[in-house]
DNA sequence: CGCCGGCATGTTAGCGATAACAGCATAAGG
DNA sequence: CCTTATGCTGTTATCGCTAACATGCCGGCG
């Protein structure tokens, strides 16, 4: 059986350079951080012996000695499938690279999200990490803030000033989305916004009428339907859409929870997607390649955006990195699947 | 201020804890660390208040006292939507109390699972959690019964002789669920397979047929159709079901994904669910509330498996506990949501 | 001359956890 | 009924390192 090879003959410690070198482990220690009340002679003598004895400092005392390990918390409450897992494993990656602790803990849908905060931050942790929906509870940051605890919102869209974050262009992306519709030939394209209480919500429409307006198709408010990100939601949304006299030829949903929902009542209608009606969503979670057709969506590279997410919040525990960039932006990908297609009848003509 | 005078709001100590629990810090360590000779109350006691005060052990202090920390992989390849994260919350929460550094890596759908394992293994861990569908591949086991890796297969339902696992009663699961039909009315109860490459799918059809069984309703194979635990599967086996010149007025399905493909057929064929057919599904993924009606489900309480199997590993790797249980077996609860009801048309009078 | 202040260094006391052993009930055995 | 096992649980002593304070040594000042 091959122990862990690390346990050989025990590794030299400060002790031993202290002894070889003639003076106290104290100024070993010193000489191993650098500090500079040293006498140059002393220090030479001290580093003499380190490298004699091939000497290496013990992380593990290190930290557990001095300014002890940070930790950080990750409080999420009902992000959407996928949304969870990815999140974890990239800032699961980055935590044990940069040598913190991450204390996850959910607030569940009945519990105030207030109230499972400040066990968080009573449990003695140094930055929090705000996945959304809770990147954008005002509540939240309010505390956060009085509490003077630090923390990274990810996801949202237009984080107050000052305020560490993580993020895509949600406006952006969804103009590049509403840009690929118009491009299959789509000119009624139908919108379903998202719950208006994030923020992302009200970027993602802003991108799909810029796009409209810079192909000079006028946006039509019939086309555009209430959300909340929830399938429920998106089933009404595109009920409604699907009654208009003159229907979209295409549905562009807030979300893939609501995008799937779109599919449901084009196939109770009859409709065959992307036949008869293109649909796409936006965040690709699990659920978009769940169904079929699978869908043609925004994906946010999510486990990059933890990772970016806690370097931000370390490097501002330990001080170490001005504010050089307290709002992190990184690319979205546009995920084209089975769920578009041009539109089969001709759109009227535009303009003359 | 600019350093957190170091008695403020450090993070909870084992000290803490055990005052709190009223015991010594050393019965706390035993806790931590899985030893079997303490007394299931104050180990309760003592769990109680960790998690009360969200406790983390300092891994740097574990490792200076002695304890080396050992690393355990987590090789996943494609769970269903929801099993990852729920099972990453708690392998994570295990291992970071266990104090053992989780490595997780995923085999993507092109990649061939023995080299992603092997990958794994050489890169040093002590032992590898399977969830599935990894937990049911024999060439994977093969493989880590040579390298004498340690692994705990999580979901499998019959695992080897002698192989640490965790799982429900898959059987027993669908058993109960058959019967909740039953007790509904249902006579006509169609049955949707799973993916046969995995054990559990001829469990969860063994524990319906053995419930029909009982219920002396004779089973008619018209009624079952095979699946992939796919979206895509359930869509055609929901069809062929419907398709029946004396269709069933409940289809229980061997997973949520294909419960909702036949919600989604249902709808497109105008049927009102659960109104005129009932649908079932099993594992409680997050598509399980996602879509509308929300289904009736088995939930299998995933974090606490993954909870368990990081306990069995660790235990094994330290050779703390001896195989007092090597096979953890876990319970379900049946969920009802808003898919099911009884039958609208009085079912064939069945037996004189 | 003697006291002060500043520098280089040594001492002491933990950091948070565990190993090893010591106690102390309770159960088993004679 | 007393002794020897057999759990559980508590004590003590570190692990390697570093704050915080204590010491000794020097020159400068009144």
């Amino acid at each position: 059986m091959v122990k862990t090879s690390r346990r050989q003959r025990s590794a030299p410690t400060i002790i031993d350079v202290a002894k070889r070198a003639g003076v106290s482990p104290m100024t070993v220690s010193r000489v191993i951080n650098g500090e500079n009340n040293v006498r140059p002679a002393t220090r030479e003598l001290v580093n003499s012996a380190i490298s004699a004895l091939n000497y290496a400092p013990n992380p593990a005392a290190r930290s557990l000695a001095g300014a002890g390990q940070s930790r950080i918390g990750l409080l999420y409450s009902n992000p959407s499938a996928g949304y969870l897992s990815e999140f974890l494993v990239g800032s699961l990656d980055q935590a044990s690279r940069r040598d913190v602790q991450l204390i996850v803990e959910r607030c569940e849908p009945g519990d105030h999200e207030i109230e499972v905060a400040r066990h968080l931050i009573e449990s003695g942790v140094d930055g929090i990490l705000l996945p959304p929906p809770l990147c954008d509870s005002p509540a939240l940051l309010r505390l956060l803030a009085e509490e003077q605890v630090r923390a990274v919102l990810v996801g949202s869209a237009v984080p107050p000033a000052g305020q560490l974050a993580v993020s895509i262009d949600d406006c952006q992306a969804a103009y590049a989305m509403t840009r690929h519709l118009l491009g299959l030939g789509h000119r009624r394209i139908g919108f379903i916004k998202g719950n208006p209480t994030l923020k992302a919500s009200a970027h993602r429409y802003a991108g799909y009428c810029s796009a409209l307006e810079d192909a000079e198709v006028v946006l039509d408010l019939e086309l555009v339907a209430p959300g909340l990100f929830t399938y429920r939601s998106g089933l009404d949304a595109a009920e409604q859409l699907l009654d208009l006299a003159d229907a979209p030829t295409a549905i562009f949903a807030g979300n893939d929870d609501m995008a799937a929902a779109s599919v449901a009542v084009a196939h109770r209608r009859g409709l065959d997607v992307p036949g008869d009606l293109t649909v796409c969503g936006f965040d690709d979670t699990t659920l978009a390649t769940t169904i079929w057709p699978e869908l043609t969506t925004i994906h946010q590279p999510i486990a990059d955006m933890s990772r970016a997410a806690v370097d931000l919040l370390v490097s501002a525990i330990r001080q170490q990195s001005p504010p050089d960039q307290r709002h992190c932006v990184l690319d979205y990908t546009l995920i084209r699947r089975q769920s578009d297609a041009p539109p089969r009848r001709r759109p009227h003509s535009a303009h003359p």
